[in-house]
DNA sequence: TTGAAAGCGCTAACAG
DNA sequence: CTGTTAGCGCTTTCAA
């Protein structure tokens, strides 16, 4: 109503097709006329510059036209102006997995905590995608980027890197993650030395033939779950079967293939590590189906933690990843560059894990 | 290396607080003079405007000059000058909740497809953080909006509607779903019919006693799912006990402790209606914890039917919403609506459901 | 076939 | 205490 009356003379334009008309969004030259003031008296009273010197009556009579006409500021504008989005883009393989579900949460809250949107992408682990959610940062469109990526190397984050823009990474899934000298800041988690305290935990329980549900090849958790497989069985002196070693897809339906497939093996595994924990799900319902009994004719171990690992049955043995708080502690990673709080070099702060047993094994 | 050079005096920018210096990125003025064309020039050979008249050569000079600058548009900008952002916000309770999460990662591939990015926020079902979710629109940031709010009702959805900014909501879920003309395309699903054939179902396996773990007073699923309940009682003639109607939480924790207080009454219900999947897996498992056995002593059925229902022992019996379509559904809406393909009243799209019959009833 | 210029809505240096 | 002015990087009329 008000609003219709202030914007005189041209303040709505025909809606798209002639659709009910449209009304145009109240910028501050229009409460600068509402007040009779000058635009920059607005622009002062909304950013709260030069905070001594306005009169009080002027701010009343400017703030009463911005709530009269409706005015909130374009944050396109502001964008452009100032040079920053306050977005962050959050960059994940899946984001129905639990595990990067949890993790996308924990950095939404973090990043609303310090004044942040958030954009996120799935990639489903394609490098075209993880590509494609690089080139939203290149063209301006959010300020820092938090994550993970299979495919990418730091020749892809160059560019980026070399425009001021932040980049925080969950480590050890980076194909880059061996590089002497990191060139983003990453959270780490040490997937190897998590995967060989779950199958050395296996090796306690008295099993030798242990098989591993390893997970998508050329995949960096993939890489570095069979890598703390190996280590766990040689540091015990188990030789490897290689054929003991299979490929899956990282959710259930690949569990369940898989493990149908071992289950078909002569003699069979007595337990199995999943490298995750979807996977170990897929496999833990093979068995059922089956008629094979966890963990009496069939140990499994899962990891990542995900909710539903504790809801299964039997309920899950597996590795706590702490994701939430990972996302958490990345967007503080990235708040610190992006406030200009830290300009060193790149910090890998290494994250914790927890083998958490549960009736699966 | 070229783009440093081609940068040209004052290229570059002092890192904040003295870090590695940062490059300033290249704009169509930098590409421009590196041609030795004009800018309006290069905006054309970028936007492919005025497709007969360019002459190849100038054409090919300026894409050179692109590549070896390393430009790339900046989105801020052109959002300033198209009016648009190509980008949309998707509001959700929480995405750590799966049917919420399928529903996002429906919206995002749909999205996508659209050439449009997502902007996600969680309310947690907080009134105040829906409202700061609507506030991204109004300020610009976003072209258009779906998702699904508790507390949201149409005057708070009216400024944008006047501003243009289409809205496509999850239907069934708003407080404003009774209106008789909607304001905002809805894909409705239709809670309480669907509760209705739950509970139905349990009647028909010959239970007459009958709670229902019923969800956050005050909320839109709670109110309809509540609904369904009692009309199903009610069309079998069958007594409405007020003291098996339970609050709780819509979360495992929720389902868990309100299971345990069921169990003690006395004498117990034979059977529970829980308001949703996750409320189902808590209740399940406080069961096996009481070594009460389901479906022998109680069945349990559930609403949603998230993937892990079809992984918790014993199998949930539940009922599907199609999340994933729903989301894709929604983002189909709007995208007719930005492209001003649809410019009609608002329409509202009846979703489906099944029922799911699996092993907890 | 190309270029000059206006302006999207805003911030901030500077002048009065 | 308030106003004038110059852009941020881009698109798009209009003129040459």
């Amino acid at each position: 109503m008000s609003e219709d009356a202030a914007n005189g003379a041209g303040g709505t334009v025909a809606g798209r097709n002639g659709s009910d008309p449209v009304l145009r969004r109240p910028t501050q030259a229009d409460v600068a006329r509402a007040a009779g003031v000058s635009q920059t008296v607005v622009s002062h009273v909304l950013n709260g510059t030069q905070p001594k010197s306005m009169s009080q009556a002027t701010r009343e009579r400017v703030l009463e036209a911005m709530g009269e006409l409706g005015y909130v500021p374009d944050q396109t504008a502001q964008n452009l102006r100032l040079r920053r989005t306050m977005t962050i883009a959050a960059v994940v393989p899946d984001i129905v997995n639990p595990f990067y579900g949890l993790f996308i949460r924990g950095v939404q809250d973090e990043a609303r905590q310090h004044g942040y949107d958030l954009l996120t992408y799935n990639t489903d682990g394609h490098r075209d995608l993880e590509l494609k959610a690089l080139g939203v940062a290149l063209s301006g469109r959010v300020d820092g980027l938090v994550g993970t990526t299979f495919h990418l190397d730091e020749t892809d984050f160059a560019p980026l890197l070399r425009r001021g823009v932040p980049i925080c990474m969950l480590g050890g899934q980076m194909s880059f993650d061996d590089l002497d000298e990191p060139l983003v800041d990453t959270v780490s988690v040490p997937d190897d030395s998590a995967a060989r305290m779950m199958v050395e935990h296996l090796i306690d329980r008295g099993h030798t033939r242990i098989a591993i549900l390893a997970g998508e090849p050329d995949t960096p958790p993939r890489y570095n779950r069979e890598r703390g497989y190996r280590r766990a069985l040689a540091g015990r002196g188990i030789a490897v079967d290689e054929d003991l070693i299979r490929d899956c897809d990282f959710n259930e339906r690949g569990g369940y293939d898989a493990m149908l497939g071992l289950l078909r093996s002569d003699p069979r595994p007595t337990a199995v590590f999943a490298a995750n924990d979807l996977i170990a799900i897929g496999a833990l319902i093979a068995c059922r189906e089956r008629g094979v009994r966890v963990p009496d004719d069939i140990a499994i171990g899962g990891f990542d933690d995900i909710p539903a690992a504790a809801l299964v049955y039997p309920a899950l043995t597996t590795v706590s990843q702490r994701n939430q708080a990972i996302g958490q502690q990345l967007v503080r990673l990235l708040a610190e560059r992006l406030r200009g709080t830290y300009t060193g070099p790149a910090r890998t702060i290494e994250n914790g894990f927890d083998l958490i047993v549960r009736e699966s094994t």
